[in-house]
DNA sequence: CGTGTTTGACCAGCGC
DNA sequence: GCGCTGGTCAAACACG
């Protein structure tokens, strides 16, 4: 319970603006102890894995923090320019080697350091750049996204060091850090709480439609911050994975979503397969607007899943010049679905991949009413589970739940 | 009719 | 103990 050692300390992060990506990709900053008062919790969203491996292929930053914070740049191209969603697959597969173009990609990886103290935080560090060739009109409509996974192995801190944190109203979050690696089995128990996996994006549209089908089960307003949060399930019976989305108080563009759990099943084959396929429930944002909450029109555009987040060297060849979005930032041994700007490698789940093992991809949809369903780019739900549900079917480490 | 959203109420943890 | 806040529940409702 209290293990406060702010060596240990999970992480506060907080978001600035990194002018690099073009004003609109925030980076997380870790910050220990101080508050920031400014920034709410969604801003605050911050990712802390625990694994002791270290990146080989992929360049992450430890810190003390624990953090691990991708932040990746797609351009509109993720949305649609993209081959046909079933040649997606194959291009992630194949560009997964290729060097990223086309996104531009920051990442800083913070380890459960308890033990160290590298200094290195992620404001130096950080960072992976890949840089993108965006297409001016790509660039404008470029989505930008930032990922953090986080494990919370610990439970002692878990929620409640959450809640504390949350309560601030800062943007300083602070989870359990587990020197360790994951402990899934963990999760069986609600105290223990699940890794969270946060993806943060700039987009139009607030939902990263990651193959799965969820539900809306709430919404709320959280202090700090004035755009609700909607809170999801995934809606497949047995599976307890939960996200909740919101949009950042000071950026409205910039939509953050947090995963928690692992899917213990597949990708639910889409009901319409064309749709954004699956996730039929996603729009939060848009439908609470308008009139029908409904789905109209998904807001979420599919976006490729994650589907396979090739461990981290996938960073560094983010983006292949088809321009998928891609996220890619995990720990080794931990695959990351993400969105990947060009190249869904295959994931290659490690170790504990666990951790992110269900962990949705995400799909940026570019222009919710323009398209949305199927891009023809994006792999969507049907389409893309490659590699990225082969990490959510994968069995957990110790099944959790 | 099935599926998903909306929304108010309820519950639990935490700070004071 | 009280109030605040985040998270969840569940009935009602809407849409295809």
């Amino acid at each position: 319970m209290a293990t406060n050692d702010k060596s240990t300390m999970p992480l506060a992060a907080k978001i600035t603006e990194d002018s690099t990506f073009d004003n609109d990709v925030f980076s997380f900053q870790p910050h220990l102890g101080s508050k920031q008062p400014s920034l709410s919790t969604a801003e605050m969203d911050y990712g802390v894995y625990h694994q002791n491996q270290s990146v080989s292929s992929f360049p992450v930053v430890k810190d003390n923090s624990n953090a691990t914070i991708v932040k990746a740049k797609a351009s509109d191209s993720i949305f649609g320019n993209s081959p046909n969603s079933t040649d997606q697959k194959q291009d992630y597969e194949t560009n997964q080697n290729a060097q990223g173009e086309g996104v531009e990609a920051r990442t800083a990886a913070c380890f459960p350091v308890s033990t160290h103290g590298d200094a290195s935080l992620m404001g130096s560090q950080d960072a992976v750049d890949v840089s993108s060739t965006l297409s001016n009109e790509e660039d404008e409509r470029a989505t930008h996204g930032t990922v953090s996974i986080e494990c919370e192995g610990d439970d002692d801190e878990t929620e409640s060091k959450r809640r504390k944190l949350d309560a601030l109203g800062t943007s300083t979050i602070a989870t359990a850090v587990a020197t360790s690696t994951i402990d899934m089995g963990a999760a069986a128990s609600r105290a223990v709480r699940e890794p969270r996996v946060v993806v943060q994006t700039t987009s139009e549209v607030d939902i990263l439609d990651d193959g799965y089908r969820w539900r809306k089960y709430g919404q709320k307003v959280v202090k700090g911050n004035p755009n609700p949060r909607s809170y999801y399930k995934c809606t497949h019976p047995g599976c307890s994975v939960r996200k909740h989305v919101e949009r950042a108080s000071h950026d409205l563009k910039s939509v953050i979503t947090t995963y928690e759990g692992k899917h213990n099943h597949e990708v639910p084959a889409a009901r319409n397969s064309g749709q954004a396929g699956s996730s039929s429930a996603n729009a939060p944002s848009a439908s609470q607007g308008s009139s029908s909450h409904r789905r109209h029109e998904p807001a979420q555009a599919s976006f490729a899943h994650f589907g396979a987040s090739p461990p981290f060297g996938s960073f560094g060849h983010l983006g292949p010049a088809t321009g998928n979005f891609r996220f890619g930032m995990v720990p080794p041994g931990m695959a990351i679905p993400m969105p990947s700007l060009g190249s869904l490698a295959p994931t290659k789940i490690v170790g504990n991949s666990s951790a992110m093992q269900g962990y949705p991809g995400l799909m940026m949809p570019v222009e919710p009413k323009a398209e949305p369903v199927s891009q023809p780019g994006f792999p969507t739900t049907n389409a893309a589970p490659s590699a990225y549900q082969q990490m959510m079917s994968r069995p957990p480490f110790g099944h959790q739940m």
